[in-house]
RNA sequence: GCCCAGGUGGCGGAAUGGUAUACGCGUUAGUCUCAAAAACUAAUGAGCCAAAAGCUCGUGUGGGUUCGACUCCCACCCUGGGCACCA
């Protein structure tokens, strides 16, 4: 023992110093040997299902960002639990993931046991931190018994006609060796590597998510979701209204063919002037057969990469395809081009080119040198020819040369021309979506396989239910082929298999899953985690769901939060689960930043170690400094100043409450019962209202006040205080109360204690600081019962000296807000 | 370009129509100490003033509504996040 830690010993024993590392431990074992925070299902008591993402388990650890929404939600369990509903606060692990396959090409050792190490570290953070989780619902997706059901929703969806393999063009990342789902590709490159993609074309397995698109934008509206996490939704799903219009092709190998193109403004239909073709269309593919110039086009532009059409910019380029289109409208023949400006993703691949009133359209004109119509004068009133990008007219205006459109507003005329083609036979209302089907497929060894099996004679087949899970076989070398194939194909003995239809010889699909599957119905195995019949039994699923508050990364908005409502609407389909919607709130926290206001990472060596904290200050620091920190949904910067504040405020409660001075009070003062008690209201309001920094203060103030006023604050209301503080610091109030308690025979947990009431009528009895002011200025504060009476307060108000000064015998009028202000009005 | 969030002391922030700057940090002074640290006490938006009292100014900018605006309305500027050749 070094000289140091001797004399730290010898005067905490002096001066009983509150000392983290002595009380917190011992808790933790005590709590979990009580089984404090196990749960069952309980018809007697409201339920509330608490929700925190469960972590990947990286060799990085538990970092400081997962410490802040998991101290802050526990907070919100522990007030729950204390106000006497049986909460549902769970851990588990998604466990799936390219670091510990990359840990493997590199050393050989399986993931598995990576990934067992990390959770037990993880696991060690999470209760040294004084998480209040049901240890006993722990999930974790890379087990077999977990990812047997992750199959079995695949094989469902399969079933349903909702999972399918197709040829598609996919984004692949030459460095993870694998190809990514169009929401992991970001400005081109791959979101974990940051390598340039490429396109190939490849077999995968798809989701039909697109076939939930209104359902997943419509029930929107029935759940509370943070507003700018609802509008991301929206705008991702992208539903646009429009019209479908078909034109006939004019052309002499071509003449019964149709253009059916997708637009939201068929009110300018009597300016196009042009049609435009993705690269990907049919005809497209037709006519390159027999012109050598299409065909070149079109290998140029599906060769580009998505980064290499950002570099280009918007400079337009196409082919005429020596055809024409019909415009019904106008009898006119438009020339129809190719280009790749046209997605063939969204609407039908092929556009109405109005120049006059779409810049894109314009810029295409220009550079094809097509004529261009004015059809629409805005407000500036111009009805020149339109020469110029700047007089392209989209938002608003009135209907020009347009026959029976003109003079109506362009949003009545969009209505009148659809009803016209409709009622024609020229085109049918429609939509469409920014969405896009899911790719389901990756290249990987560390991920669920795709229990699937493909037979020469029976086409793909789904292993049987009873073989499930069809569990990761080991393999020699974790390293992807790169040919677009995973490992797994090296592994003939396991790709080589029978069918289960019709017995033949058939091979197993060895594309595994995305990250995302797994993470897509955790929520569900939580209310049952060990059952091996079904995936969760109906009876607890119907007891825990939906979830009651759902916090997470705004980085999951449009990845994990719409797949798992995807998921979730499609085993509501099924009768698996009880509710349209998994999560009844969700909410997000901010990203905790370096100390130099950066993100977080260890190149920038600007890492802020959780458990270092808590080594020097206690978890229940770190928790109420995370809390503390600044909005939940705001990113803020570390700062160990403010860590020291927190670490000030935890000793001055111990040494107040642990004093011999403190605890001679027999009774508390009125003061200090209604201060209290607006402390009561005020921590609650706040936990629940996710307002944690200013309920860390409202503690703050209350022990500042405290320590004015020693001599005013009793036993009871002590204890009290402990309560209030218990959800935001579980170890020092769990100590001080049972110090306040003295020894018992039966542990009584803080933890178990009811949560304190506020009662109304002590609103009534507070006293208020009342502001009188003159002309709209301040000019004096007077203290009055909240009761006091309209006429009492002004009498009062009018003889501050301040306040006679600026009537001096003006005439004036009153205005009065009761308990807030009096108000002169000089006229 | 479109959608969302935000802009308040030296710093993190509080206040959602009624005392702007709660709470924390920092700074300054003091107590304790041989000294330092820790702890404790006090002060701390700016200006006028020796000081106090008092007055004036002050929440990104410019207008408006109101007895009264950080808060509501209109226009604009800036920062962060999301989407983006989506017809």
């Amino acid at each position: 023992m070094s000289i140091e830690v001797l004399m730290t010993t010898i005067s905490n024993v002096i001066e009983a110093k509150y000392t983290p590392s002595e009380i917190e431990g011992k808790w933790v074992e005590k709590w979990s040997k009580e089984k404090l925070y196990e749960v069952t299902e309980d018809s007697q008591k409201p339920k509330s299902y608490v929700l925190i993402e469960f972590p990947y388990p990286s060799g990085d650890r538990l970092h400081v960002g997962h410490a802040r929404s998991y101290s802050c939600l526990d907070a919100v369990a522990r007030l729950r639990r204390m106000k006497g509903m049986n909460v549902l606060y769970p851990m588990g692990w998604d466990a799936f993931g390219l670091p510990a396959e990359n840990y493997a090409i590199k050393t050989g050792v399986h993931p598995s046991v990576t990934t067992k190490q990390n959770i037990d570290h993880a696991k060690k953070q999470a209760m040294a931190w004084g998480l209040s989780f049901d240890w006993t619902r722990e999930v974790n997706t890379t087990d077999p018994d977990y990812y047997r059901w992750t199959q079995w929703i695949f094989i469902k969806l399969f079933e349903k006609g909702l999972a399918y393999k197709e040829e598609i063009t996919v984004n692949w990342c030459p460095s993870c060796k694998t190809n990514l789902a169009n929401e992991e590709v970001v400005d081109g490159k791959c979101e974990r590597c940051g390598a340039e993609t490429e396109r190939r074309k490849q077999a995968q397995w798809l989701l039909r998510i697109t076939a939930y698109a209104d359902r997943l934008l419509e029930d929107l509206n029935t759940v509370n979701f943070r507003e700018d996490i609802a509008a991301q939704q929206i705008n991702w799903i992208g539903k646009k209204a429009g019209i479908n219009i078909r034109y006939k092709v004019q052309g002499a190998r071509f003449k019964n063919q149709e253009i059916e193109v997708f637009t939201t403004r068929p009110d300018t239909n009597f300016g196009a002037t042009f049609v435009v073709l993705a690269p990907e269309h049919d005809l497209v593919a037709q006519v390159a057969k027999t012109s050598v110039k299409v065909r070149n086009y079109v290998k140029t532009a599906l060769d580009k990469s998505e980064r290499e059409r950002q570099m280009e910019g918007k400079k337009k380029t196409g082919v005429f395809l020596g055809l024409y289109a019909i415009n019904d409208l106008t009898g006119d023949q438009m020339p129809i081009y190719v280009s790749d400006f046209v997605l063939s993703g969204f609407g039908t691949g092929a556009v109405v080119g109005v120049p006059g009133h779409d810049v894109r359209d314009f810029e295409f004109a220009q550079a094809m040198k097509l004529p261009i119509r004015r059809v629409v004068v805005g407000n500036d009133g111009d009805t020149t020819e339109i020469t110029k990008i700047e007089q392209v007219q989209e938002e608003e205006g009135i209907m020009v040369n347009s026959g029976f459109l003109d003079g109506l507003d362009i949003h009545e005329a969009t209505v009148r021309v659809m009803d016209y083609m409709e009622e024609k036979g020229l085109g049918k209302r429609a939509s469409s979506y920014h969405l896009r089907d899911w790719i389901f497929s990756r290249q990987h060894y560390w991920g669920e396989p795709i229990p699937m099996v493909h037979c020469s004679k029976c086409g793909w087949v789904p292993v049987p239910e009873e073989q499930l899970p069809v569990k990761l076989p080991q393999v020699e070398k974790y390293q992807p082929s790169g040919t677009g194939q995973s490992p797994l194909a090296t592994i003939s003995e396991w790709v080589n298999t029978t069918c289960p239809a019709c017995g033949g010889k058939a091979t197993r699909e060895t594309d595994t899953m995305p990250n995302w599957a797994g993470s897509s119905w955790y929520f569900l195995r939580y209310c049952d985690p060990l059952n091996n019949k079904v995936l969760g039994d109906k009876e607890k699923l119907a007891y825990w769901l939906p979830v009651d508050w759902y916090n997470g990364g705004m980085e999951h908005t449009t990845l994990h939060l719409l797949y798992s409502r995807f998921w979730h609407k499609f085993l509501y389909d099924l009768g698996i689960v009880p509710t349209a919607e998994p999560y009844a709130r969700r909410t997000s926290h901010g990203v905790v930043l370096g100390p130099d206001g950066k993100k977080m990472s260890k190149s920038k060596g600007n890492v802020i170690n959780p458990d270092e904290v808590v080594s020097k200050y206690g978890a229940d620091t770190l928790r109420m400094y995370e809390m503390f920190i600044g909005p939940f949904e705001q990113s803020v910067a570390w700062s160990w100043e403010s860590v020291e504040g927190v670490f000030r405020f935890m000793k001055r409660v111990w040494t107040l409450i642990t004093s011999q001075e403190t605890n001679m009070v027999t009774q508390s003062s009125g003061e200090a019962v209604r201060r209290l008690h607006a402390l009561n209201k005020k921590i609650e309001n706040d936990l629940e209202g996710m307002k944690f920094n200013t309920a860390v203060a409202a503690m703050m103030e209350f022990l500042n006040w405290w320590t004015d006023h020693k001599s005013e604050l009793g036993k009871a209301e002590i204890e009290k205080f402990v309560l209030l503080l218990a959800p935001m610091a579980p170890f020092i109030s769990e100590e001080l109360y049972q110090r306040l308690r003295g020894p018992s025979d039966k542990f009584s947990s803080v933890h178990t204690q009811s949560w304190p009431k506020y009662e109304v009528e002590f609103e009534r009895d507070q006293e208020v600081t009342m502001v009188v002011q003159v002309d709209g200025r301040v000019r004096a504060k007077i203290t009055t019962k909240a009761s006091a009476e309209r006429t009492e307060i002004e009498k009062l108000a009018l003889e501050q000296e301040n306040v006679k000064k600026y009537l001096d015998g003006k005439k004036y009028r009153v205005v009065f807000v009761p308990g807030k202000v009096v108000s002169f009005i000089v006229e």
